[in-house]
Formats: C-alpha cells, sequence, structure tokens
DNA sequence: CCAGACGTTGTT
DNA sequence: GTCTGG
DNA sequence: CCAGACGTTGTT
DNA sequence: GTCTGG
C-alpha cells in the first residue's frame, strides 16, 4: 500500500509548533484561523515551514499532504506519495528536485503507527491493527523532514504540497514498525531549510533513526482508523507504556 | 528514436 | 522534467 | 495510514 | 483484490 507514518497531530497552539523555527511570516489556512487537528490524514492540509525560492523569507502555511511532482497531470498520484524513502529520494525522479530545493518541515505533536497484532493476539481472535501515538517523551512538538512542489491545477488553481521522509525506525518504535519519519535535530533546522542541494555528508547525517531516548508511545483507541474523528480523545493512553 | 514510469509498505 | 527500457 | 467503494441500463 | 478519498 502506501506509506507509513500516514497520520499525525497539530494540537498545539500555532505559536508552539512554530517556535524554534525562525519563521517570519505565518499564513492562514485560506483565510481560517488554525484550529487544532489530532488526526491529519493524506490530501489534508497540514502546518508546514518552507522558505521562499531565495531563501530570504521563512513562512509557516498550509500545504496538501501527498506531493505532486510538478510533471504530474493529475492530483490522485499524490495519494501514494505521502512518504519518500531516504534511501531512495536522492536518484528519484518524483522527488529529487524538491529534494535538492524545496525541503520543508512538519512540525506536529506526534504521529500514529499501527502496529500488526502480535501472535497472541491474532491467536486469540483479534485481527486488527492497533494504533499507536508516537511523541516526544516530554511533549514537546516534532519537527519532521518533508519536501514540497506546487502544482498547477486544470483551474490554474496554485496548490502546494508535500511529503514525508522515512527511515528505518529506533529501536522504541521497532516494536511498533520498521519504518519511522525523519526527525531532525534542532542543528540541523537552518540547513534543512536552506533552498541549496544537500551534500552526501549532510543527508547521511540528517536520515538517521531519532534517538532511542527522544520518544515515547501510547497506545490509543482506533477511534483514530477514522480519518473524520478528529479530538483530543485520539491521543488518550489506553495503556501506557505497553507493547505490541 | 519513442514509450512509459516516476511511489511506499506490507504481505506472500 | 528526466530517466530507463525497448 | 485506514475506510469505503468497486457497475450498468432501464424502469419507477 | 485494488483503487480512491480523507
Amino acid at each position: 500500500m502506501t506509506g507509513m507514518c500516514g497520520r499525525f497531530s497539530q494540537y498545539s497552539p500555532v505559536a508552539d509548533l512554530v517556535a524554534g523555527f525562525d519563521v517570519d511570516e505565518t499564513v492562514t489556512d485560506d483565510g481560517r484561523p488554525w484550529r487544532p487537528r489530532w488526526n491529519i490524514a493524506p490530501t489534508q492540509d497540514a502546518l508546514v515551514i518552507a522558505s521562499s525560492a531565495d531563501g530570504t523569507i521563512r513562512k509557516a502555511g498550509p500545504m496538501r499532504w501527498g506531493l505532486v511532482p510538478r510533471w504530474a497531470d493529475d492530483i490522485r498520484i499524490g495519494n501514494r506519495m505521502i512518504n519518500a524513502r531516504t534511501d531512495k529520494v536522492a536518484t528519484s525522479n518524483a522527488y529529487r528536485a524538491a529534494l535538492a530545493k524545496r525541503r520543508c518541515i512538519v512540525p506536529v505533536d506526534g504521529f500514529y503507527e499501527w502496529a500488526k497484532p502480535t501472535v497472541a493476539a491474532a491467536g486469540a481472535g483479534r485481527t486488527s491493527k492497533t494504533p499507536f501515538n508516537i511523541h516526544r517523551a516530554d511533549h514537546a512538538p516534532l519537527a519532521l523532514a518533508g519536501l514540497w512542489e506546487t502544482f498547477s491545477d486544470a483551474h490554474d488553481h496554485l496548490l502546494r504540497t508535500f511529503t514525508i521522509l522515512t527511515c528505518e525506525a529506533n529501536a522504541p518504535t521497532a516494536r511498533i514498525h520498521d519504518r519511522m519519519p525523519v526527525i531532525l535535530a534542532a542543528s540541523d533546522f537552518d540547513r534543512w531549510l536552506e533552498p541549496t542541494p544537500l551534500g552526501d555528508d549532510e543527508r547521511a547525517r540528517m536520515f538517521t533513526p531519532a534517538p532511542d531516548d527522544l520518544l515515547a508511545y501510547d497506545e490509543v483507541s482506533t477511534l483514530v482508523n477514522k480519518p473524520s474523528n478528529d479530538s483530543p480523545e485520539l491521543i488518550e493512553p489506553v495503556e501506557r507504556h505497553t507493547r505490541p
């Protein structure tokens, strides 16, 4: 199927989400004020931070999740471009241009991963996957590494779209799932947002799983499965520090 | 040259 | 657009 | 990521 | 099973 890191939250106040990114301007979502979100799904708008083409202005604003390459003629291509693998992104026709010049940061409160049922659970008749909310242990927002593009639709409407980079899971996350989003260190924010190509060494440094002690996770309700559910209840732990 | 892909994960 | 495959 | 649709013609 | 929509 499609990507991993397929759902996330942005419920902190915008000022908290963009804190630390030295943003010059925050664009509202089509004139609507930002509202907290606990269940952002592919094709929906999220708050994303990116630089102007010349690198002088840093903006936070809405982009649609699911990168649509410039050459695409159908926005639906984005439905399966919600993640970009770090081991393929530099050579991919779909992502290479964005990797060189259009990197972005997605500030999230947490992201969701679904664990397959354990052998024991499956034996007991449980066949559905279990959702987990993964967040910083101190509950501060996380900076996910992304890429963005502009897409001009049939009516010449300009649409900004983005994707989230994925790498191998770190040790705690691997108990739930074998992939995870790339989480940037604060010392890499400025370089990541510069619209100039990265060197091999820079990619090697940034494209690594987050440190094992950065994150914590909670099992959550399957209410999160349904994209139309969007409330604080989705991040309430149903069990703390459980194993999948 | 033109045609066709361009993506990810999970599962088998 | 740009690359690979035929 | 998960949820939900997936089809056509003719008749009421 | 596979695709689209959110």
